[in-house]
DNA sequence: AAATATTTTTAGGTAAGTCTAAATTTATAA
DNA sequence: TTATAAATTTAGACTTACCTAAAAATATTT
């Protein structure tokens, strides 16, 4: 069994991609986990001890097959909680993270597995994340960010790649929320923004917004 | 904010009767949170710097006003959680117990109310017992040992004071579950024994089991 | 009421996870 | 290609929660 300060690691590995083959650098842990690159250290050597990752001194980690499996069943836990706090009980899609930080280090694989059920299965989460399922497959189609459709493309909104609440929250307002669909009006050289239909009215976003709107065609 | 483990010192005090004036021991604490007297001795001075109990050397404890309302709230939240695992995941009312004593310290009070809400606000867990609301106010009536029933009394069974997976087990079993209403046959003064009736069938049952199995008349 | 037993506390130590400051290694620039 | 900068690791220390063994206080017997 893992602690819960290890499965944070193994996370943020994971988030910064050390499940590919580019090794992940020790400071970029420790800004995700906020912690000091020192105390990364420490734990970079207890992990290697068990197995979870790859880590040659100065060299960066990467995942092990046990490690990846292990942060890839934390993430289908937090995105399994996301949408159950979502849909069964009323949250915002900008509120759920934090709570779901905390609910994805219980440890129940009956517990899960009957969350799953629960929530009929969902194959991605309030933010249009994937969720892998029990294996650790991920069933989910390619996403291209808004920024790069071409004029007159459709599509449908599908996930963002940002989670803070303020982008939440603008796209809320805007209505640009996950399921809408959308057809690409133009593309402003100048400084990149976008303008789209979406409802039937016009609007336009900054070049930032686009490449944070993922799209499925 | 209290540790996890300051809040599973809490939940013992209170499960051991701390809230009452008489004072819980250092060695009963220490059986219930699986931990030595020494260990217990070092958290009480923690938790009495923080004003959650009132501590005196030698004399054992009592939660402050603060204490008691923490406990409570922990409470609250694993039962809850219980009514949840059971009603919307469907675990039996006999593997929720150590799921929910993780759940318990998830910290979001939006959560709990949410949570409450959802459940339709239940005001007693899969066991019976008694679920507080938000300001920590138990509303509930009192339940009656089945073993001091009188002959030809009769009731429903809304509680048990044990909670051993074996002994809901056989509770399940011989269909002594919650909801179900019973009439005092008899009672056998030689070993305690009890005859009731259930669902049209006489059956009898230890006198340990019959202490333990609550009655609302 | 003295002797014994039990309970509780103190003293001193360990492991996990964190930190700062210094040393080392690797990367970048002059 | 040496000098400087940046990243990483080591060394040593702190906190929380735990432990064992010994000391102190309280309870129970005789």
């Amino acid at each position: 069994m893992n602690s819960f300060t290890e499965e944070n690691y193994l996370k943020a590995i994971y988030h910064l991609g050390g499940a590919g083959n580019t090794a992940v650098n020790t400071n970029r842990i420790a800004e995700l986990t906020s912690t000091k690159a020192a105390s990364v250290t420490d734990m970079l050597k207890k992990l290697a001890d068990k197995e979870l990752i790859n880590y040659i001194k100065y060299q960066g980690v990467t995942l092990t097959a046990k490690g990846k499996r292990t942060a890839i069943n934390i993430v289908r836990k937090h995105r399994l909680w996301e949408v159950f706090l979502v849909e069964k009980l009323g949250f915002k899609w900008d509120e759920v993270h934090s709570i779901a930080e905390e609910l994805e280090h219980i440890n129940s694989e009956q517990l899960i597995d009957r969350l799953a059920e629960f929530l009929g299965n969902p194959k991605s989460d309030p933010h249009g994340d994937p969720i892998p399922d029990k294996d650790g497959v991920f069933h989910k189609k390619e996403l291209i960010k808004l920024a790069e459709l071409l004029i007159g493309q459709e599509g449908k909104i599908s996930g963002v790649s940002e989670h803070s609440p303020a982008f939440l929250q603008y796209l809320e307002k805007t209505g640009l929320t996950l399921g809408k669909k959308i057809k690409m009006k133009e593309s402003l050289e100048y400084d990149g923004s976008v303008s789209l239909l979406i409802d039937k009215k016009e609007i336009t976003v900054s070049s930032k917004v686009a490449k944070n709107i993922l799209i499925q065609l």
